[in-house]
RNA sequence: GGGCGCUUAGCUCAGUUGGUUAGAGCGCAGCCUUCACACGGCUGAGGUCGAGGGUUCGAGUCCCCCAGCGCCCA
């Protein structure tokens, strides 16, 4: 099935055009990407980067699998403060806290509250005693404590949420993780060292009713317990409250503590936020979405996964007489064996006879993130280990979607930074979402997904990319019929347009030296312009200003200079000003079909090969020294503009006298002052048989005034 | 709660460092069977630039505040 879809989807990129080389293809799957993978993570394990520990973990029940913080979503749910009543470990009093998890009581550590929050200022490093299980648990400070939220103090357990976590590594906080991988409750015994009990015999008691049940039985059981002992003050209070979800997930996450691979990142922030700030973002504002998400980091990037599919991590363990796995002697693969599967090959130095056995071997059992993999494109695709690695790295670009700065960009950043002490790639351009017509957001449970292919059948690959191309990074865009028949219908004019202008040359070749009157001259300034223009918009990677200028000014040398010149460049006197002409046509021609390239590949390509025995997309970027321009004494459209004008006022007469274009002018009278007048001398001939004027006075004055009138016959 | 973006013609969007009368395409209206193009061309109508304040000789553009929409993070 992903060979099909795979062959669906390099079938729409080719007829896209999309210029990929298909010889450097690759899948995650593949064992170019395993062994890269695993050499990465090798490489990151002998630098002391990524570590497996027994450390609490973002858990789904339902999946059976850690979680990353990329991975999850905070969804509104409701729930209820409970406020519980702690003795102080003196009994001189108490402190109350507003809880919305109070099955977890069992699991506190301590009382949290804000540094600077008056109200317990003075408690801070006494302790209080658990209501039920009379465990002492110590009151402390700590910023993340909201003094807005419920009582300003709140219960730390192990482990409820993320901040919970915080609270215990930086505050040296003990571990009663209670929470198993099934999410019921683990077996506790609180006589233990771990738990300390003042009357272990009550809390035992209590807790054999509470091991092995679930979240929601727990917590109906404690509030029973909580309210008969008085302890539970007042009415739940109901509340709604973001919560924690695998974003594939349908229950809240749990953290369970569990062994895991951690990459460490916390301790780099610093320096991933510096490379987030050198990166060329494109727009630029998208760098504070990777800047917020490395600030609110608050755990490592976990890569183990309990899945079925994956890269499997390139570990065994050993096993000692009593067959207890050796975690701190691991087994690790040799460079040249990857990739390797520990599942199916022994390590070196063993048998697979001895799998699972006394003295023999395990293979770790998880398999890694997809980002762990992903994260590795610029390896994967430049062929890490080859030359052409040193060649292609630090690339220039990551294209993405701004959905997966958090999870590609960043992992992407991560990995080279660790490696390679580099940022991967120079530029990221950020794309926006494509919306449906309606502008809402597609997914697959609305139904309202639109795939290329019907508008590819239906507009065309060149109609499809104008209208994509009129997508600027970071900003979102709907899918709009009426844009790909604007795409198709220019692509048609270039096809009218290249077959005309072609038609009115003969064989010669034409150079800009042979473009000697002023207004083709004045042509060429404006076509050297916007050479510069569409080339400096393509360099800041704002392909649609490159795409709006050339279009428009592909329209102005259709509507308005090649029905200027026609009759002259159609003259068979071979003139120097036919000549002059054609080879501004030519030279014009040339450079529009090549600026028009990019975004219409097929047409472009057509037209092109009408006059030339290679393709255009390996023809050299036009640039303004081909057209020879010299010392520019005067800015472009100076002559072109104010021909035009005159042109469209006496179109504009016709059209309001309702008669045809190719209707005469009698007389046509233009005041204006000298400037003006001079620009429409200098294309008096052209606009003269374009507009069928009969006779041209140009009259000095002060305001600008065109006064047409036409012929009667 | 913090942050980012957007708000300009009926629709989709341009609008560079503040500078004449705010632009384009689509749509709409009228006209033209035009010899490259009816899968077309020409012409036209249409906007108190989200609201309110401020800076300035001058604000769509800069500052403040507010509202709505979208997204990111917590």
């Amino acid at each position: 099935m992903t060979a099909l879809d795979e062959e669906v989807f390099k079938d729409i990129f080719r007829t896209l055009g999309v210029s990929t080389d298909w010889s450097l293809h690759y899948t995650t799957i593949s064992s170019h990407a395993r062994a890269i993978s695993q050499r990465g993570f090798l490489e990151m394990l002998a630098r002391d980067e990524v570590y497996a520990s027994e450390a609490p973990t973002l858990w789904d029940v339902d999946y059976r699998t850690a979680v990353s913080q990329a991975e999850l979503e905070d969804r509104e749910r409701p729930g209820n403060y409970h406020r519980v009543a702690f003795a102080t470990s003196d009994a001189s009093g108490r402190v109350e806290i507003d809880t919305t998890r109070p099955e977890l009581l069992a699991s506190c550590v301590a009382l949290v509250a804000h540094p600077d929050d008056e109200r317990y200022r003075a408690l801070f490093g006494t302790t209080v005693v658990t209501p039920l299980f009379h465990v002492e648990v110590p009151i402390v400070a700590h910023e993340l404590a909201d003094p807005e939220k419920g009582s300003g103090v709140a219960m730390v357990c192990t482990f409820g949420d993320t901040t919970d976590v915080v609270w215990w590594r930086e505050l040296h906080l003990p571990t009663r993780a209670l929470i198993g991988r099934d999410g019921r409750f683990l077996p506790a015994d609180f006589a233990s060292e771990q738990f300390n009990s003042r009357d272990p015999e009550v809390a035992n008691a209590l807790y054999a009713q509470i091991e092995g049940h679930t979240i929601n039985q727990v917590r109906a059981l404690i509030v029973d317990a909580l309210r008969a002992s008085g302890e539970l003050i007042g009415e739940l209070r109901p509340i709604t409250h973001p919560v924690k979800f695998y974003e594939r997930g349908e229950r809240p996450l749990e953290i369970v503590t569990s062994r895991q691979w951690f990459v460490a990142t916390l301790v780099h922030r610093a320096e991933l936020l510096a490379r987030g700030e050198e990166l060329h973002w494109h727009p630029d504002f998208m760098r504070h979405r990777y800047r917020s998400w490395v600030e609110g980091l608050n755990l490592d990037w976990n890569i183990s996964r309990q899945r079925f599919f994956g890269v499997p991590f390139p570990v065994w363990y050993p096993l000692d007489a009593g067959g207890q796995i050796d975690y701190d002697a691991p087994l690790l693969a040799e460079r040249a064996a990857l990739p390797v599967d520990p599942s199916s090959e022994a390590p070196a130095g063993y048998e697979e006879f001895q799998r699972n056995q006394p003295n023999g071997f395990v293979g770790d059992p998880d398999v890694m993130d997809t980002w762990a993999t992903s994260s590795l494109t610029p390896e994967i695709a430049g062929q890490w280990g080859t030359e052409l690695f040193e060649r292609v790295f630090p690339m220039d670009l990551r294209p993405q979607a701004h959905d997966i700065i958090r999870t590609w960009l960043f992992s992407t950043i991560v990995r080279s930074h660790l490696q390679h002490d580099t940022l991967p790639w120079k530029n990221a351009v950020i794309s926006g979402w494509i919306l449906d017509p309606d502008r809402k957001k597609m997914s697959k449970s609305k139904g309202n997904v639109v795939t290329p292919k019907p508008l590819l059948e239906l507009h065309g690959a060149d109609a499809l990319r104008y209208w994509a191309a009129s997508g600027r990074p970071g900003v979102d865009t709907a899918i709009d019929d009426a844009q790909m028949k604007v795409g198709r219908r220019l692509a048609i004019k270039i096809l009218n347009a290249s077959k005309f202008v072609l038609g009115r040359l003969d064989n010669d070749q034409y150079r800009a030296s042979d473009v000697t009157q002023p207004l083709d001259r004045d042509l060429l300034a404006m076509l050297g312009q916007l050479i510069t223009e569409a080339t400096v918009a393509f360099d800041v990677y704002d392909y649609t200003r490159a795409l709006e200028r050339t279009e428009s000014f592909f329209w102005a040398f259709c509507d308005n200079y090649v029905e200027l010149v026609k009759i002259r460049a159609y003259d068979e006197s071979k003139s120097l000003s036919t000549r002059s002409a054609r080879a501004t046509l030519s030279l014009s021609l040339s450079a529009l079909q090549r600026l028009l390239a990019p975004f219409l590949p097929f047409v472009t390509e057509e037209v092109w090969r009408w006059w030339h025995d290679t393709s255009v997309h390996l023809s050299t970027w036009p640039s303004v020294e081909e057209l020879d321009l010299g010392e520019a004494t005067s800015s472009p459209g100076l002559i072109f503009q104010p021909v035009c004008a005159v042109l469209e006022a006496v179109r504009r007469e016709k059209s309001t006298a309702k008669v045809s274009q190719r209707a005469e002018v009698e007389r046509c009278v233009v005041a204006g002052p000298r400037q003006l007048l001079d620009a429409v001398r200098a294309g008096r001939d052209d606009l003269c048989s374009a507009g069928g004027i009969r006779e041209l006075e140009l009259v000095e004055g002060d305001d600008v005034l065109v006064t047409v009138t036409l012929a009667t016959n």
